[in-house]
RNA sequence: GUGGGUGUAGCUCAAUGGCAGAGCACCGGUCUGUGGCACCGGUUGUUGCGGGUUCGAUUCCCGUCAUCCACCCCA
């Protein structure tokens, strides 16, 4: 046997219901709030990350899969969407391609990482994406779409958090704040606390040592250092929020890991995931279009992950089956009829299966069964000889003999 | 990349340094043309893979791969 690589995934019936469940509903929610759907390679430039994502991110230096390929040109399996989506709505011109630049896309990430319970190497994401509109309205928009969809599947104990990181003008300061306050008690912090001072300072705040913890909570807040125009844009998307009804905690220790963002950042968590708990993280990232190449356009959006969401799904979650019938066919001519039955079924449009192999009528009756049948349609020498075939209602057990010519309207009745 | 736990039938799991088991599932029968319930019978294994110790290893040891948990990171 050749194995599946490590950290990938048959996604299987029995699951994969689940999939198209989540899958159904995203798509659902982005019809209605107007974002369409594009798709992008899975293969783009290396540099497309390096200058998007960010040369000093985890996933840029440690976890890109990436290789030269026959032609020279070095390859990166996309680790985030975001960036392909800003390199589309660049090199086609969205803003006046279409009505709104407000994008969705779905499909694989990879990243090289040590597998575990929600972290895969290949992973699949559901990302949103609005581009061009700076009015707070849209951060509540996208923040209203990522929270329509985990608690229309019904995740319980979801947890939105929010936060926001400043723009270029502010964050400097908050920075220089936040170094000149670490600096102090350094030695007494953790190791991997003093190694981030150097090259991710922001990511203390996600440190879980218990004993760093009162240090922390004494370094000063980005929320503190906003800018005028930073602070009014934060205070209306939460006006906003409060206005829909939507629960959040604003958490001056929510920093995300990638260098783009800007203004209004967010976390819906779950409390079923263990340690990877976040369902989905996002936010604003104004200076990141213009960094691809762009005009200078605003954008934000989120990513959610597929595997967290389908993990998170309560037990209730829907998951219905296509009504059927089955044919239980008794004889070489039985089994003639049955072939062309079957065929007239699925082409007026209902889903019908019939055993292919010779077996006799208890083990197709069990076959139907097993597959939830709603109807079996039985075809044997006696109803050939009427002109009939005898339709079993699966749930009542009740048998009845339908002319051939009516079959077929017969069974729609019952699916 | 670091530390720890676990790998036995399709699934969930037993067992023992000396012939590898159960339940469920699957197949057949009781019921020669009728599912679910019941009973009877049957099939299913390179004990993850490779090496070592041993008369003998599924069991003990080492390596490796996978998986889970934590770190790290993030969706």
């Amino acid at each position: 046997m050749i194995p599946a690589i490590r950290g990938t995934h048959d996604i299987l019936p029995g699951e994969v219901e689940k999939w198209q469940y989540v899958e159904r509903l995203a798509r659902q929610l982005c019809d209605r709030f107007g974002y369409v759907e594009v798709r992008t390679p899975v293969i783009e430039r290396e540099e497309l990350f390096a200058k998007g994502t960010g040369e000093t991110t985890d996933i840029v230096q440690k976890e890109m899969y990436s290789f030269t390929d026959k032609g020279g040109d070095r390859i990166t399996l996309r680790p985030e969407a975001t960036p392909s989506m800003v390199r589309a709505f660049v090199e086609h011109n969205l803003e006046n391609a279409l009505p709104s630049a407000k994008i969705f896309a779905m499909g694989p990430m990879f990243r090289y990482e040590r597998p575990q319970k929600g972290r895969y190497r290949q992973f699949h994401q559901f990302d949103v994406e609005a581009f061009g509109i700076e009015d707070p309205a849209v951060d509540a928009e996208v923040i209203d779409l990522a929270w329509s969809l985990v608690s229309g599947l019904g995740i319980p104990q979801a947890e939105l958090v929010i936060n926001s990181v400043g723009c270029p003008a502010c964050r400097p300061r908050f920075q220089d704040a936040l170094l000149a306050a670490v600096k102090d008690d350094l030695p007494k912090l953790c190791g991997d606390c003093q190694r981030r001072a150097t090259t991710n300072p922001l990511r203390i705040y996600d440190c879980k040592i218990p004993a760093d913890q009162p240090i922390i909570d004494a370094l000063p807040h980005s929320v503190d250092y906003l800018c005028e125009p930073c602070a009014t844009h934060f205070t209306a998307v939460k006006g906003y929020l409060d206005a829909a009804g939507i629960p959040w905690r604003q958490s001056h220790r929510l920093v995300r890991g990638l260098d783009y963002y800007t203004r209004t950042t967010f976390e819906i968590l779950g409390q079923t995931l263990g340690a990877q708990n976040a369902l989905l993280g996002g936010g604003r990232y104004d200076g990141l279009v213009k960094t691809l190449g762009g005009a200078d356009r605003t954008g934000i959006g989120f990513a959610a992950g597929l595997e967290r969401l389908v993990l998170a799904l309560p037990e209730t979650a829907p998951i219905a089956a296509t009504p059927r019938a089955f044919i239980v066919a008794i004889g070489e001519d039985g089994r003639a009829a049955a072939w062309t039955l079957l065929r007239s079924l699925r082409q007026a449009g209902l889903a019908a299966q019939m055993e292919f192999d010779a077996r006799s009528v208890r083990a197709q009756m069990k076959r139907a069964d097993r597959l939830a049948a709603r109807v079996t349609l039985i075809v044997g020498g006696d109803e050939l000889a009427r002109g009939e075939i005898t339709l079993r209602d699966m749930a009542t057990g009740d048998q009845h003999a339908i002319a051939h010519d009516a079959i077929v309207e017969t069974v729609r009745t019952y699916l």
